[in-house]
RNA sequence: GCGCCCAUAGCUCAGUUGGAUAGAGCAACGGACUACGAAUCCGUAGGUCAGAGGUUCGAAUCCUCUUGGGCGCGCCA
């Protein structure tokens, strides 16, 4: 539809072009708008305000010149006014708009997926915690826009991998192999001192028992040094099946799994710095090896081994990135927590000295979750080991509900997920509302079904009995998600399809209060039921790509 | 000290990439069930878009400064 109206624009423009009318010295882009206002019509361009000036005549006269050079071959212009100071108003045909009705019936779940992507490769990393304790709700918001945006880009035509980094490499894992050996020599009556800077949390008794269970005191007088890949290796695996057990319960799951210590046993992480080394972009200073990232934009050079010979976490990220652009993906999706967002300067400029451009390393932040309860917010500790896990979440409120409002909120600003609301079934939980409307219009065709009244086909329904105003901005609503979903791709934003489907399914519930559908009319019923089927199958694309079930019964 | 992000209704937030009279939900107030799901709907009220300049036909949106908040700035991960 704007695609039409964007290319009778253009002919207007060359017409006017050729008869002098207007210069056009520079071909200017012309901008489509659906308008808020309805009585300013279904799209609008402000083509002739822009094009004032460099033509030197007022906006108005611009526009009828415009005007005048339009031609409609097609069919679909009711009308064109001139408003304001020189907005052009299209108003197009009520038929046009039926033919979204045609289109979703015929292309289905399809509908509005246009392919963007051509299937290009897209690597979207995402959660990627440390195998070194549970998953918190943070983890969880990470979890949620990851797996919806890799929803996303898949419904728009790319070829996606969705991935998790395993950090299973370096002090945490030993942090962690310390701590449990520390609970497991407490648990056998041995007071010993707990590390420092080890986890705190319960789950690390827990992690103790189950060794004792498996391996009993077998470790009981050997000195940790000795036993310290026993201790991590045993940690590691039962942390990650852990966060395995909890992403499947959010509906989430990854296609590969990439561990950071392969980097470091296949001699990665040395090739892929010996080949900076070759393109100068690494120099030794002070006993250490650097990275020259301010080559790329970066505030400064970066450390990538260190004076005691140790490599540093850029070095393995070094190596993993080079690793993913060679496994030829064209885009790398990184979703990062807010407080690493320093690190994308050098991240990019590690991606630039492989002789990629910079944006094909696109960082998403996604910032800190604020857990409330009764209204108070629920204090969070890592250090101290408290923190409210996904999995205590998901049990309270379910894997639907939290997804969603984990999707409610741009990713990168903060989030005050509430779980008293959350449990609400109201109107203030906006995934019950949603939800509700595609429960109601799978009611309304079981009561039609066991009426005995069938949907009718394309051919056969009249549209034309679609006469209330609400049902035409059902109709408006559905024609704009083609346009939602590309735009919402393109922006790496999840975020955008919450927001249109509180506002379809608010259309939704507006006609469904007014309006009987069902009445002693066969042909309006029929009409009727027609455009609800499109809007169900609307919806339910919609929660699918968000990774949000679509109940038939609540 | 330097850098990044943010500031929109009492609260939580959208705002179609610079467009027309800035929108939702919640909370408040007033209404709607003899009907296909009231987990719903309708109405009222609520605004100096933090502040000040600038750019232009036009700014919540872009630029500069100020104020207030968050986060980074390690040979940690």
């Amino acid at each position: 539809m704007k695609q039409t109206i964007h290319e009778i624009l253009h002919l207007a423009l060359t017409r006017a072009q050729k008869k002098g009318e207007l210069k056009l010295e520079t071909p200017p882009t012309i901008i489509l708008d659906t308008p808020r206002e309805k009585n300013h019509g279904d799209l609008a361009t402000t083509l002739a305000l822009t094009l004032a000036k460099p033509e030197s005549k007022s906006p108005r006269k611009i526009a009828e010149i415009i005007i005048a050079n339009i031609q409609d071959d097609a069919g679909i212009i009711e009308k064109t006014e001139i408003a304001g100071p020189g907005f052009i108003n299209f108003f197009l045909k009520q038929d046009r708009w039926k033919k979204t009705l045609f289109e979703i019936e015929s292309e289905g779940a399809s509908y509005g997926l246009k392919n963007i992507g051509k299937g290009e490769r897209v690597l979207v990393e995402f959660v990627s915690a440390n195998p070194t304790g549970p998953l918190h709700v943070g983890h969880g918001r990470g979890a949620a826009v990851g797996d919806a945006l890799a929803n996303l880009l898949a419904a728009v035509g790319y070829d996606v991998t969705r991935e998790f980094y395993i950090n299973d490499a370096g002090r945490q894992i030993k942090l962690l192999s310390e701590s449990i050996y520390s609970r497991y020599q407490q648990a056998c009556g041995n007071a010993v001192q707990f590390p420092e800077d080890g986890y705190h949390g319960d789950y690390v008794e827990e992690l103790a028992r189950d060794f004792i269970q498996q391996h009993g005191n077998k470790y009981l007088n050997v000195p940790f040094e000795e036993c310290r890949d026993v201790f991590g290796i045993f940690g590691k695996e039962m942390m990650l099946a852990d966060i395995r057990t909890d992403l499947e319960a959010f509906g989430v799951r990854f296609d590969t799994w990439f561990s950071e210590a392969n980097l470091l046993q296949d001699q990665s992480v040395q090739t892929s710095v010996e080949e900076l080394r070759e393109s100068r972009n690494l120099y030794e200073q002070d006993g250490a090896l650097w990275f020259r990232s301010t080559a790329f934009g970066d505030d400064k050079d970066r450390v990538v081994k260190k004076q005691d010979g140790a490599w540093t976490y850029l070095a393995t990220d070094i190596a993993y990135h080079r690793q993913k652009l060679g496994r030829g993906y064209k885009t790398l999706v990184n979703i990062w927590g807010a407080d690493h967002h320093g690190y994308i300067p050098r991240m990019q400029a590690v991606i630039q000295a492989f002789g990629h451009p910079k944006d094909s390393l696109h960082v998403l932040l996604v910032q800190l979750v604020a857990i409330l309860r009764h209204g108070q917010p629920v204090p969070m500790s890592k250090r101290a080991g408290t923190f409210v896990t996904l999995r205590d979440v998901v049990q309270d409120v379910g894997a639907d509900v939290a997804r969603y409002i984990f999707l409610t909120r741009r990713s990168d600003s903060h989030l005050d997920f509430d779980l008293d609301v959350a449990k609400e079934q109201s109107r203030e939980n906006p995934v019950y509302y949603v939800q509700y409307a595609h429960a109601r219009l799978a009611s309304l065709f079981r009561e039609a079904e066991s009426r005995k009244i069938s949907i009718p086909k394309s051919s056969t329904a009249d549209l034309n009995l679609l006469d209330q105003s609400e049902e035409q901005h059902l109709i408006k609503a559905l024609a704009k998600y083609p346009e939602l979903v590309e735009e919402a791709a393109q922006a790496y934003e999840p975020h955008r399809l919450t927001y249109y489907l509180q506002d379809l399914a608010g259309l939704l519930h507006n006609y469904y209060f007014k309006h009987r559908v069902i009445t002693d009319d066969v042909d309006r019923t029929g009409a009727k039921l027609f455009l609800l089927k499109q809007v169900k199958t609307v919806i339910q694309s919609a929660l699918g790509i968000l990774g949000v079930s679509a109940p038939d019964r609540m």
